[in-house]
DNA sequence: TATGAATGAGGATTCATTCAT
DNA sequence: TATGAATGAATCCTCATTCAT
């Protein structure tokens, strides 16, 4: 490798790493104050560079906050990676554990998140409502369940929505309430959310996932 | 009654007419976009006034933002009175009907409400907040509950939770499933939260409260 | 009058004038520098008010410009007002007077007009030209010439570049020259011009507009 | 020839070829828009480089702009130049018809310079201006006039300004008109400029310059 | 009570320019 | 010669707020 090409990775290296801190300094930003009480200059100073800067990497104030909630989102849903072993419930229960330890680990993310304190325009609104339904339908897979079906979409987001409130209850409760225990009281619940859908539509069939649920 | 009364009473009915166009063209925009993107010229044309008179009315725009927010949440909380008739499932189930009945009515209200979009920062969120725990609260007293109970609240958080998230669903897919049964699935999902507030709590007693929850 | 009235009304006259004070202010500064050389901040200093009442009377830079622009033309129009006795020789020689004097006297303001240079863009090229326009046809009519014809237009521009050019290099020579001995000579070019149009086309009459041209 | 040395001519030869697309980019860009509305990086981005290399060979925008602005002017003189054989009425009319043709082929810059669009800044008027001056004289020197007459150079300015202002025109009209009879009209407009001339100084002895401007 | 002229702070954005590589 | 990351000054524009009338 010559000292040409070495150096121009250097910078290259370092230009990414410049971008990097300007992602996390606007996360950190945008998930500790609403979007328009948020400056470019906040960001650039926190991030340790010149105001114009943020512009040269992400073009607009709105660039900067869609490419920071992307990678939030993203961490977030790199988080609910779990092992393919084990029962469906299994595998539920570990993706819920992991969701509610990353959110314990980046708790003002996490507010923002669950609040939707970060998402005040559509688009933004649309890259969070995304990454639920990647989780809603993963868990319809491990359920054999059809995650088209309305009835059960109406149940499952319910769902999404007790999640929701119950992370953002333990969080503020300072788990005082045991993780193991919330979640499985959590999994009884999705059983009555499945048992819910078959009552709006007697014919989605639920027998078999309510099953796999069931505790050993 | 002298006409110079009558005249006085007449400004007197006129300003408060114009107060509450104010206060309704706030809401509307404060609905319909986040707080930094509505202006105060906004509000004061929608309503056909001068540029001044919101802020002889209402100090700031963060006070006329606070007085649309409270009333909002007034208006919702008035829609849940329901006759203290009946057994407490039916008590509950009226509310819930009431309530989603509200929200139809107010879509664009309901979605910013639901979405948290209108509760940038923290003493609206408390707004909403508390509008949230009157209504949890309404619900353990009629269920023989104690609202301070920490591992029954939690679950009845979930439920808030499930139930918004139910609202937008089925607000979203146009009442195409019958109310009266989704609320049904919701009074299922009540008693398993109950169940699991059990589970977290083993001293919590839910017995009396999911019996009178039980259909008839 | 009440007082009230009065009292608004002088409220109105002082907005007028303070508006008119931002037209001439931009209007000093368009013309003597480009329009990206000249900033919002240096109009509202030189008119003595805040930043922001530009703005608040004409919108955007733009708009001030644009309005400045039309003020400008719109009083060289009007200096072109002559009465309407005598020959057309007599009347064109009056309007061509009222021209060079009209620029004489506002010096920046004509060398930005006459040199465009006050019109980068396209909608302030067309105001200047539509006031072209104005003169030009206004001379057709008092020759009795069709002002719509393409070879009678040519020429007739050729003739609006003539004196422009003229009065730039008039008002460069300090006005060494006789003014009534140049617009003698620009009357003769003129004569000339309508020559050559009858050449560019035959079939267009100028033999009644020649003669009416020549001096007694 | 060494392989090196080879190299280093192709380098040269490339880097010739880079400066010249940085040119041509330039001009195309400041004919088109306003000097403050073109940036660095819109030149550099068509002629396809990174944006700092307009500045290594330009040194700054405003150099870049006066080398466009110079080689097209110098463009345009090049056009100019027409046999010295015939007589000079044969000899000012090629160099008109030739103005004409190089007009017509590019029109961009072409309007840009017939309407000063291209030169806000006093320098880069100036060299519009020497270009000017360099043609009239040249026309003087063919019809044996002395180009530093002041009443010469007033009616030879506004032959120059009905010149312009016929070329924009036919233009315009699509060349609809015969390119031979204009001209031989503008020959025309030309002799009763220096006729004009002569009014305006009665020494000034055109007599010589008229006959040999008339028609064979 | 109601108007709207006037203020001025605040912030997004652009862009010429530099320079390490 | 060529790149493009980084800088920071400059400026348009918005808007809450005040206040004379």
């Amino acid at each position: 490798m010559s000292s040409e090409t070495r150096a121009a990775t250097g910078r290259k290296v370092q230009a990414e790493a410049t971008r990097l801190r300007l992602l996390e300094s606007a996360l950190s930003a945008f998930t500790a104050r609403p979007y328009d009480a948020v400056s470019m200059s906040d960001i650039a100073d926190a991030a340790g560079t010149a105001h114009g800067l943020p512009f040269h990497y992400f073009g607009s104030k709105r660039g900067l906050y869609i490419a920071a909630l992307q990678s939030a989102v993203t961490q977030l849903l790199e988080s609910h990676q779990v092992d393919e072993i084990g029962t469906p419930r299994d595998q539920i229960k570990a993706m819920l554990v992991a969701h509610f330890t990353f959110m314990q680990r980046h708790d003002a993310l996490a507010m923002a998140l669950l609040r939707g304190g970060i998402g005040a325009d559509p688009e933004a609104w649309q890259i969070f409502e995304d990454s639920r339904l990647v989780t809603l339908r993963w868990m319809c897979e491990v359920l054999g369940l059809d995650p088209e079906h309305r009835a059960l979409m109406i149940m499952m987001r319910a769902m999404a929505g007790a999640i929701d409130e119950a992370t953002v209850q333990w969080m503020q409760q300072n788990r005082t309430i045991s993780l193991d225990v919330l979640v499985d009281a959590l999994l009884d619940l999705l059983v009555s959310a499945l048992k819910g859908a078959n009552r709006l539509d007697a014919e989605l069939d639920v027998a078999d996932a309510v099953m796999v649920l069931k505790e050993a």
